[in-house]
DNA sequence: CAATATACATTGACAGGCGAGGTATATTGT
DNA sequence: ACAATATACCTCGCCTGTCAATGTATATTG
C-alpha cells in the first residue's frame, strides 16, 4: 500500500457510492475498478468493503440483490438509492470544502510571511 | 462543526506540525490558530490535540519545554525537532498524493463518458 | 488434482477522535 | 467580595472505522 488508510478513512463511503453512480455493481468488481482507477496504489481491503456496505445499506444509501449468474461464485450487486444520490452529493461539498480547509491548513508556517501580511 | 471529524483525521499531525515549522508554540495558542485559519469552521478538540502531543513527542518529532512566564496560566511549548521536519515533509508529499486519488476516485462514474474512453 | 482466481462474509484487535470531567491562574463585571 | 469567564493544562473511557486472520464455495489452469 502506497497510501496511508488514515488519509483515506472517511472517503470510503464516497468512493463507493461514486462506483455506483453509473450502474449497479459487485464488490469485487468495485474493488478492482479502485485499484484500476489508482494504478494500484490503493485496493480497499475486503473487510473494509464489505463493513462499508453493510452500513452504507443500514442507512438506506444503497440496496443490494443476488446476481443470476448461472456460473461461477454468486455475486451481490449493489444499488444506489436517493437518499445514496443526495448523501453523495453532500460529501462531494464536504471534500471540496475539507481539501481547501486541510490544504491552508497544512501550509508550513513562515514567519517572515506572516508578519509581511 | 461544520466538517466531519472522519475527514480531516489522519492529517491531525500533519496540521500541528505545519504550525510548529515557523517557531515554537504552545497547545492553546495553536488551536486558536486553527480556528483562525478556519474562520471559525475547524478547530481540534482538546482531548484531540493533547493526545496528538503526545504521539508526536513519543514518535520523535516534537519537544516540550515549560514557558517562564511569570503571570497567567502556565504553557507548554512545543518545539519540532530534525525528525518532525522531515515527517512532516513526508506527510505533505503523501497529501497531494492522496489528494489527487480521492479526486480520481469520487468522480461520479458516467458509463457514457466511459466508453467513450 | 493442487494451485489460483473469483466472490462472498465475520470476528476480534487496534488506533484515533472526543465527550465528560478535572486542575489552576488571571481578569472582568457587579 | 465574589461570581463568571478566559486562559491553559490534562486524563479516562467510549465509539467508530480499518484490517489481519480466518472461513465458505465455485471455476479455471497447469
Amino acid at each position: 500500500m502506497t497510501i496511508a488508510s488514515d488519509l483515506i478513512r472517511g472517503h470510503t463511503d464516497t468512493i463507493i457510492l461514486a462506483r455506483l453512480m453509473g450502474e449497479d455493481n459487485y464488490g469485487y468488481e468495485i474493488n478492482k475498478s479502485i485499484q484500476q482507477k489508482t494504478d494500484g496504489k490503493y485496493e480497499l481491503k475486503e473487510a473494509t468493503l464489505y463493513t462499508a456496505f453493510r452500513r452504507l445499506e443500514g442507512a438506506g444509501c444503497i440496496s443490494s440483490y443476488w446476481g443470476d449468474e448461472q456460473t461461477g461464485a454468486r455475486r451481490r450487486y449493489y444499488k444506489i438509492t436517493d437518499k445514496g444520490r443526495d448523501t453523495y452529493a453532500t460529501l462531494i461539498e464536504e471534500w471540496a470544502s475539507a481539501k481547501s480547509m486541510i490544504d491552508k491548513l497544512i501550509e508550513a508556517q513562515d514567519i517572515s510571511l506572516e508578519r509581511k501580511g
